[in-house]
DNA sequence: TAGAATCCCTCTAGCAACTATAGAGTCAAG
DNA sequence: CTTGACTCTATAGTTGCTAGAGGGATTCTA
């Protein structure tokens, strides 16, 4: 039983194109062809491609996929290397959580400085917006 | 008085191809030019491409930075869309925080399901990400 | 069996907001 | 007059796709 890519593309719930790309940055192994060209998908590999949407749903690097990815072929070995990707990937998302948060507040109190009645040379908005206020914080 | 662009980009803390990049984007006017063809900025541009910096900082897109921008140019109307595009900023980082609240709790929850200290094989973390958690959140 | 609809192919370019490089020119100090 | 710091243009890379052109394959219907 085989699928061809749009079929693939429905199961693991992405498009067409993307299942092209994965094959193209090496996260999908090259499949097979029918006898016009079309790219054909084993069951296996079907489930590859839901496991990387499944990751990618999980806000996860490509880069870090393909490290999941290898890991799965050594089936024998510890697995502390995907719980430490795990760790510092959740690592990153609270560092984004915290710099949205001081974010937040900054918009907060740039906000609260006009009520939107005014003119716009007088807003304090766009004065505030003026001033210096260095070096802030970033989200990745 | 009138700076080159390594002074202007330092005053507003940024790298000079950002400063060249902001110039071919349509955010900041095409400056002056020395003899020998380098930009000159004036105090007003200096000025100006601190205001994007600032707005950047804030994690605000190019677009609506060159909406402020626009609206800085005629300060006898009224504000109200100025509050308008910092409420609905505030918004979009709210629904991002959001996402990522979810996500870290599903990474969470995955994350549980092993210490560390199994095989890869009998790895629950890899289960999980195998099984299909269709159709979750996104983080723009 | 013809034609239409739907699928698939490759290749290329676009998105956002820069960053980084190559290869060249300008300018001030020693 | 040479060194070094600065600047110029133009182009390509980053991430994870998405969209399009211009064609071929397959399948459904009349």
């Amino acid at each position: 039983m085989s699928y061809r890519i749009g079929e693939a593309a429905g199961l693991a719930g992405c498009k067409v194109e993307t299942v092209r790309y994965y094959e193209q940055m090496g996260l999908l192994p090259t499949p097979a062809r029918s006898g016009g060209n079309f790219r054909l998908y084993s069951q296996s590999q079907v489930e590859q491609l839901s496991f990387i949407r499944h990751c990618r749903s999980l806000d996860m690097s490509l880069d870090n996929i393909r490290e999941l990815l290898r890991f799965r072929e050594m089936p024998g070995k510890s697995c502390a290397g995907i719980n430490q990707l795990i760790d510092e990937h959740i690592g990153s998302i609270e560092c984004r959580m915290n710099a949205l948060e001081q974010l937040r507040q900054q918009l907060r109190d740039l906000r609260s400085q006009c009520s939107g009645e005014q003119s716009i040379g007088s807003c304090q908005i766009l004065h505030g917006l003026s001033a210096c206020g260095c070096h802030s914080a970033e989200v990745s």
